[in-house]
DNA sequence: GAATCGTGGCC
DNA sequence: TGGCCAAGATT
């Protein structure tokens, strides 16, 4: 009735993907990269973590340098992939990691660590440590739901996953191999057992999966009704003086693209701005060139920005109040990509203007 | 438990 | 086109 681990671990040795943080058979894992990959992973696809997981290999090959950077240098190289609590908690660990002098090896301890909560700490344990136990991600989840044909909508079933997700775990194969087993799991979810029209035909476990036998795998796991998302509106402004610098200022440390870079701009607020109101909250007088409007999805937002620039002529960069931040090469800028579609705005056709 | 917190890709 | 989804954590 329980799945057999063997069964899933017989698959893993032929369809294991190849991913630049795991470790070949055989390889001691790296504790440093194991726990890097899984922190950009989360909430976030393979395909988009690759690339920032090698620049920040290349730019911090250890713990300890990550450490000792600079944590703007660690956000803009984070820019782009969202969610920063994670870069900003990303290098706090690092700092605690290197007091320690090593990563924690147990899951109380790795708890204990900042951006590390029930998931990563589990997934350490396993893949870095070889800890038998079940990381129970998104992947898991859904696996669970469907072998053992959990009807219960997420997130209330969440404990009961879990617990059932454990229960795979506890034959002697799994408990001997707890950093193939999890992968494995991971990998089942992403290639075979996926969201949508899953391969049950070329599945290791569909001999004992309950949500095949009843025909309701590929509507599980079942999920509560998501509430309706706002849209909201803002108004940016982009200086640029005659050494292509721009008005740049960062954000605050907490909520939001929490101390990520931004241009000078409105709140976001329910309702359209009127220009003459934006005008308002303009670093300089007019006259601006409306460049375009953007619209940024939010995980429970909908933004829709207008973009106004300018170039300022020489010897006219002083004398703007420091609220509205300072004159920087946007090369080198935490810049979090709805204000990177801004800045697209603003430098195409700039001679035009 | 419910909100908050990004971004890109897919159908 | 818009909703859904991705190796979740924090408050």
């Amino acid at each position: 009735m329980t799945p057999d681990a063997s069964d899933l671990l017989r698959w893993y040795d032929t369809h294991r993907r190849t991913l630049p943080w795991r470790s070949l058979p055989g390889q001691r894992p790296n504790p440093y990269a194991v726990w890097l990959s899984e922190i950009m992973l989360q909430q976030t696809t393979v395909k988009a973590v690759i690339a920032y997981y090698e620049r920040f290999l290349t730019h911090y090959p250890t713990v300890q340098d990550l450490a000792a950077a600079p944590q703007e240098d660690v956000l803009y190289l984070w820019a782009g992939l969202g969610y920063y609590a994670r870069a900003r908690n990303l290098h706090a660990c690092a700092k605690r990691v290197a007091e320690l002098g090593q990563f924690p090896d147990t899951v109380e301890d790795l708890l204990k660590l900042p951006g590390i909560g029930a998931y990563t700490a589990r997934a350490i344990a396993a893949i870095a440590f070889g800890r038998p136990v079940v990381p129970v991600d998104g992947n898991v989840e859904r696996v669970t739901s469907r072998l053992f044909a959990i009807e219960n909508p997420l997130p209330a079933s969440r404990l009961l996953l879990a617990k059932q997700a454990a229960l795979l775990n506890q034959s002697a194969e799994a408990q001997d191999h707890p950093s193939d087993f999890a992968q494995a799991l991971f990998d089942l979810g992403a290639t075979i057992c996926t969201p949508r029209n899953p391969s049950c035909l070329t599945c290791p476990w569909r001999p004992s999966c309950l949500g095949h036998a009843r025909g309701i795998a590929s509507t599980l796991p079942r999920k509560a009704p998501k509430q309706a998302r706002p849209t909201r509106y803002g108004v940016h402004f982009i200086l640029l003086d005659t050494s292509e610098r721009v008005l740049m200022r960062t954000r605050p440390e907490k909520g939001l693209l929490g101390g990520m870079d931004e241009f000078p701009g409105t709140e976001w607020h329910e309702a359209p701005w009127t220009e003459a109101d934006a005008m308002h909250h303009a670093p300089t007088l007019g006259p601006w060139s409306l460049r375009g409007d953007v619209t940024h999805v939010f995980t429970h937002f909908t933004l829709k920005l207008m973009v106004y620039a300018k170039t300022l002529p020489a010897g006219h960069n002083a004398g703007i109040d420091p609220s509205f931040g300072a004159f920087r090469s946007t090369t080198r800028a935490a810049l979090p990509g709805v204000m990177k579609k801004c800045l697209a705005l603003a430098v195409t056709d700039m001679e035009k203007k």
